[in-house]
DNA sequence: TTGAAAAACGACACTGATGTCGTTTATAAT
DNA sequence: ATTATAAACGACATCAGTGTCGTTTTTCAA
């Protein structure tokens, strides 16, 4: 169907692939998904497939950095608002994702860092790690920015105040995957997690 | 080896299997264990594990209970120490699961609890919703029991600080069982994790 | 001591998924 | 048109794990 085809056509298919394992992530999570599974929604053969992916876990972290890349960044373009609006505004945007998590690959996501377990696989992947990374800086900087500005008086290290966050999230999202927004109480729990931050922010405003 | 045996026998065989099972799940994980490593671990065959437990789910079902039965309630007694003070040692003791997660049960049950994706599993274990509301419930009396005392002055309705504090701790149990205690600095989160506290439980002492 | 009961054994058939590879097919360049 | 190229196909060999079941072994009770 294609022989010595322009570059743009393999990234095409590629994302075309992506797409479709992603569909597959969503519905049955990142262990009980297979390579068949994703052949028979992107509707293409196992010799496709194995062409553009070498197995189940490399076609996951493809998807995960191609997810991420994605991702407006949230934080760096400071607009109009206040930085406590801004906070309030992605905390509420996590709350929307950690409701919806079924339409998500949260649980997908957790499955696959839970299943590198291996300090092996883990250096394989240091991705992985600067995500996490990554992340932590995103949110120290927008701290310290907050700070400079006067808007917040942290009573904690910028960076912890980050880490911290980072699980509260982390772990209502775990819960909520196994026990529903329901369960868990989603909303009431931003609204403490709010008060937290506020609290570790200083007098904010 | 044993027939028509005396139920203390197949009570200890049991258990004998699931201390197995155990040591299985804590270096494997739970989604990368298989029946034949518990046999091996055992140093029993098939048939004799087939008899006991019907399959992988179902045995890790009855090692959670089992181990959750082992545990201490820790909130239950009232001591001559202060609410906050226990509150405080509580927080510790999860520090130290935390840090030791590569002697814990902690990963494989977050892969166990993942892999029920399916509503219909959920169901037919209620006890795991059970096992949640149980921990929400001991933590939202000690808090209220705090309260009566004039010790804590919470912010927030003690069920929901309950529901917040098993999030982050549930939360940095994730993030450290993928990427190691140092990684997420463990012990400065827990800081910051009282610090939370702090506020929420009012003006504390 | 003997035999009925059942605990433990382990071979087996089966399943579902993996990764490979020789073949077919489509297309871009000549 | 023709041809070289490689994308896509799908049959296949392989593998690891599962759950079953007929057989063997052990021990308790008569």
């Amino acid at each position: 169907m294609a022989p010595k085809v322009s570059d743009e056509y393999k990234t095409k298919k590629k994302t075309e692939l992506l797409h479709a394992a992603k569909r597959v992530f969503i519905t049955k999570g990142y262990t009980r998904a297979t390579m068949q599974d994703v052949m028979d929604e992107a509707g293409v053969s196992r010799g496709a497939l194995y062409a553009y992916f070498d197995n189940l876990e490399h076609l996951y972290m493809e998807l995960l950095q191609f997810e991420d890349q994605q991702d407006v960044q949230f934080f760096t373009p400071i607009t109009g608002e206040t930085s406590w609006e801004q906070m309030t505004k992605w905390v509420y945007k996590q709350q929307v994702e950690i409701e919806n998590i079924e339409q998500t690959l949260s649980q997908a996501n957790s499955e696959f860092f839970l299943s590198l377990k291996d300090q092996q696989k883990q250096q394989s992947y240091p991705y992985i790690t600067t995500r996490y990374e990554k992340m932590v800086d995103v949110l120290t900087v927008f701290f310290a920015h907050g700070t400079e500005t006067g808007e917040f008086k942290p009573q904690l290290p910028p960076e912890v105040i980050a880490r911290y966050l980072i699980s509260v999230i982390d772990g209502l999202m775990l819960d909520t995957a196994h026990l529903g927004a329901e369960k868990t109480k989603v909303s009431v729990q931003m609204e403490a997690l709010l008060f937290s931050l506020r609290a570790m922010l200083g007098p904010v405003q």
